[in-house]
DNA sequence: ATCGGTACCTGCACGC
DNA sequence: TGCGTGCAGGTACCGA
């Protein structure tokens, strides 16, 4: 489900989570945990009170009073939802001073994670790809040989894009999935560039897309699925020149673009 | 140091 | 109805 526009959306939807107190924990899956203990983790959190919920990039980071963070990655499927009864999948619950956190992951491909220092996977990311500049995007572009679809998702390059945005803003750059990074530059470099910004922009005014079963905490849709041009589009007619628009495999994901509006020089 | 491929999980849509 | 297949917003890890 979440790229940055979604995250982003989720987390302004539990921002009214800072000044409440974390009063008991309840880890019901391992693999969520990522290798750490679930009686450790509950107790390192239980009392603690939340002082600032941040997004980096597709994480949101919940900061704790006194230090500490919990860090929270949705995967594909992952939800964070303000109270509602646990479900099948839900595999952690935070009794908060005021309500209830669930975290529901049908998949497992989230985690959640106490860390006693800024964590090292978010120090680790790229920018974010609304605060980079054209000049160091451009830089980073031109030192990359892979091709840019897969750059796109490189969450060392730049932090939030995924398989949605990267389609999307390439689509609106003019530039083909499987194009060589280090040679998009100067006029190129720049329109995609604009366009990721668009797009992310875009996409978070509408909260996000909501392909299947994405939602925010208070369990809201977002809308931005109705403004994909090429995303699981494939063969239907491209919104700029009718051609129909193709699918290819790109670092094992799916693709979709435009073979006559976007080219690979 | 960078890469591409694979694995990890569940659920759904589709064709037979 | 059921079964097999392919696909799905994610990252981590492996070997080349």
């Amino acid at each position: 489900m979440p790229e940055l526009p979604e995250v982003e959306t989720v987390t302004r939807s539990i921002a009214p989570l800072v000044g409440r107190r974390i009063l008991g924990a309840e880890f019901r899956c391992l693999r969520i945990l990522r290798g750490g203990h679930p009686d450790r983790m509950a107790r390192a959190i239980e009392g603690r009170k939340i002082s600032g919920v941040k997004r980096y990039g597709k994480f949101i980071l919940l900061a704790l009073e006194g230090g500490g963070y919990l860090l929270v990655h949705l995967g594909m499927t992952g939800r964070l939802l303000l109270g509602g009864a646990p479900g099948k999948h839900t595999h952690a619950i935070l009794t908060l001073s005021r309500g209830v956190l669930l975290y529901d992951d049908s998949r497992q491909f989230g985690c959640l994670q106490y860390s006693r220092d800024f964590p090292e996977r978010v120090a680790k990311l790229g920018p974010e790809p609304l605060e980079v500049s054209f000049e160091d995007f451009a830089a980073a572009l031109r030192r990359r040989k892979t091709r840019i679809k897969a750059l796109l998702l490189n969450q060392a390059f730049l932090r939030g894009i995924g398989n949605i945005y990267a389609d999307e803003a390439l689509f609106r750059g003019g530039i083909h999935p499987l194009a060589l990074a280090s040679r998009i530059r100067g006029e190129r470099a720049r329109r995609l560039y604009n366009a990721i910004s668009a797009v992310l922009t875009e996409a978070i005014a509408a909260g996000g897309s909501s392909i299947s079963d994405y939602v925010d905490a208070e369990g809201r849709k977002g809308f931005f699925q109705f403004s994909h041009r090429v995303y699981q589009r494939t063969g239907q007619p491209c919104v700029n020149c009718g051609a129909s628009i193709r699918r290819v495999l790109v670092a094992q994901r799916s693709s979709h673009f435009c073979p006559k509006c976007q080219t690979r020089s």
